[in-house]
RNA sequence: GUGGCUAUAGUUCAAUGGUAGAACACUGGUCUGUGGCACCAGACACGAGGGUUCAAUUCCCUCUAGCCACCCCA
């Protein structure tokens, strides 16, 4: 009874709101008060200028080979998803339900977030589209913004692209092995300096055994934790190991280690992954205090962080205070055997990774890594007047045809100017079409390095192109 | 969410309680059919709001944003 009651009033409510709006487009004014200042991006929020697209050609042409030389294919979600996919994916007590999700509700009351992460989409899609019937395991890659509501920092931003890979439906160590592997030749062939962080979180049972003795042990040292710690106690204990907090790091030493507290499985996994880890001689560090901030992972967890040799100061790290650069992971991922059946789908055991590509780029900034040079024109055509500039646009179209890489300023009228543009853009070749090469059928061909330019038969012109820049 | 620093032109930076300047970049000219050089000219800025003051870009407060650190993560 009573939500019908609601209702009605909801309805009458967007009634009246609805008048409401018809009476504001009144006054104008208000409006032009709006727009006097220029809109600015929102926090945390960027524009990727063209400047910056030769990073983000790089890493995606990387990525792709990478991945496809791995046999995963490409999937794309939508931004925006239902809040409750996070909830029960992520979990409930991480930062990112708690307090990091761009989460509204929509014009029909539904509760929904813009994606803060991928692996859970994965994971939806997989069950959404009867996956388990492909053949197994399913690999799948991903590459796009995610959105986290926190304060930006250096390498972090509310809206983010992802660059992330899985494999979903089979439970094989060799699988977490050549997640890893692909990682790590992702930022090897990139020449970007990592050290790989390892662990293993076990499965549910051996992780419950586990966090009884971690409890069992932090209880005894309460009075030495930090105010963060005394809270994740009780919410999530096997985040007190990667404290940063000096005393609480000291507690953490004397832990119980959670490798010698996983089941027979467990262990034989783990141990199996890094034995095909050894086999390539792929250099990794075990890392017992590594936990990951999602809910869902089991079994093998890893990070990516910047290896050490990156540039900067020369100097040997001085104090100890000093090198306090903070150590921000530039990606990480896991195994997460339970996510599928967590979110209605069947058991179904999986292992992804997800790597953060604006803070890949800060890096490749920071090493001054070469990049590739983006598709640079060769030959630049140059008009003078109303009727070869109509030519010229013809001309350039053909040439645009036959695969040349062209340039043009259509816009200018004199040639100074053009060839001022045609310099800076640092093409080899321009042409020049005037009213005098019209009339005699012939068009200018200047070399732009020694200057030296010739006379060519008009017809002829895409030959000598061809020779001469075909080698 | 907490703390520190910052906010002047497209960019990097100055100066000043009384009208804001350079370099580079941009547009145009010297040179109406010839680039890389030079010279000349031009356009463009005090983040927003409030307060103190005869007067605020300058001093004070608030907000906003950026950077940095924490939290956390990519």
């Amino acid at each position: 009874m009573p939500k019908i009651k609601k209702k009605n009033i909801s309805k009458k409510y967007k009634k009246i709101k609805v008048a409401i709006k018809k009476i504001k487009i009144e006054p104008a004014a208000k409006v032009f008060k709006v727009s006097k200042t220029t809109p600015q991006v929102l926090r945390g929020f960027k524009d990727i200028l063209p400047g910056e697209q030769k990073y983000w050609d790089l890493l995606r042409t990387k990525a792709e080979q990478i991945v496809q030389d791995f046999g995963y294919e490409r999937i794309d979600f939508p931004l925006l998803e239902e809040t409750s996919l996070f909830i029960r994916a992520v979990g409930k007590e991480t930062d990112i339900i708690e307090k990091e999700m761009f989460s509204f509700e929509d014009r029909s009351g539904d509760q929904v977030s813009l994606r803060p992460e991928g692996t859970a989409q994965v994971a939806r899609a997989y069950i959404n589209h009867g996956m388990l019937n492909l053949p197994q395991p399913v690999k799948l890659y991903y590459l796009g913004p995610m959105f986290r509501y926190d304060r930006p920092q250096s390498g972090r931003y509310r809206q983010f692209n992802q660059f992330g890979f899985e494999a979903l439906g089979e439970m094989h160590p060799v699988l977490d092995a050549q997640i890893i592997i692909m990682t790590y030749n992702f930022f090897k062939e990139l020449g970007l300096k990592i050290s790989l962080q390892i662990n293993s979180i076990g499965c549910l049972n051996c992780r419950k055994e586990y966090k009884v003795q971690l409890l069992n042990y932090y209880k005894t040292q309460k009075a030495d934790l930090c105010e963060d710690c005394k809270i994740r106690l009780g919410k999530n204990p096997l985040r007190l190991l990667d404290c940063k907090e000096e005393k609480c790091q000291a507690v953490s030493e004397d832990a119980p280690q959670i490798v010698d507290w996983l089941c027979e499985d467990c262990k034989n996994h783990f141990v199996r992954v890094l034995e095909f880890l050894d086999d390539l001689e792929i250099p990794y560090n075990l890392n017992s205090r590594l936990v990951r901030g999602l809910d869902y992972y089991t079994k093998t967890v890893f990070e990516v962080w910047p290896g050490p040799g990156t540039p900067r100061e020369a100097g040997q790290g001085e104090t100890e205070g000093e090198e306090k650069k903070a150590q921000i992971a530039l990606g990480g991922g896991g195994r997460y055997d339970n996510l599928i059946e967590l979110l209605g789908g069947r058991p179904t055991p999986a292992v992804g990774a997800s790597l953060g590509l604006e803070r890949i780029i800060l890096k490749i900034k920071e090493a001054n890594l070469e990049m590739p040079l983006i598709q640079k024109a060769d030959i630049f055509v140059a008009q003078l007047g109303e009727t070869p500039k109509r030519k010229a646009m013809a001309l350039y179209e053909t040439l645009r045809q036959e695969g040349f890489k062209i340039a043009e300023a259509f816009s200018k009228d004199g040639l100074k100017n053009q060839l001022e543009i045609a310099n800076k853009l640092d093409v080899k070749y321009t042409l020049i079409l005037g009213q005098k090469e019209l009339s005699e059928g012939t068009i200018l061909l200047r070399d732009m390095e020694g200057g030296v330019q010739e006379t060519i038969n008009y017809n002829k012109i895409i030959k000598e192109l061809k020779k001469r820049l075909e080698k």
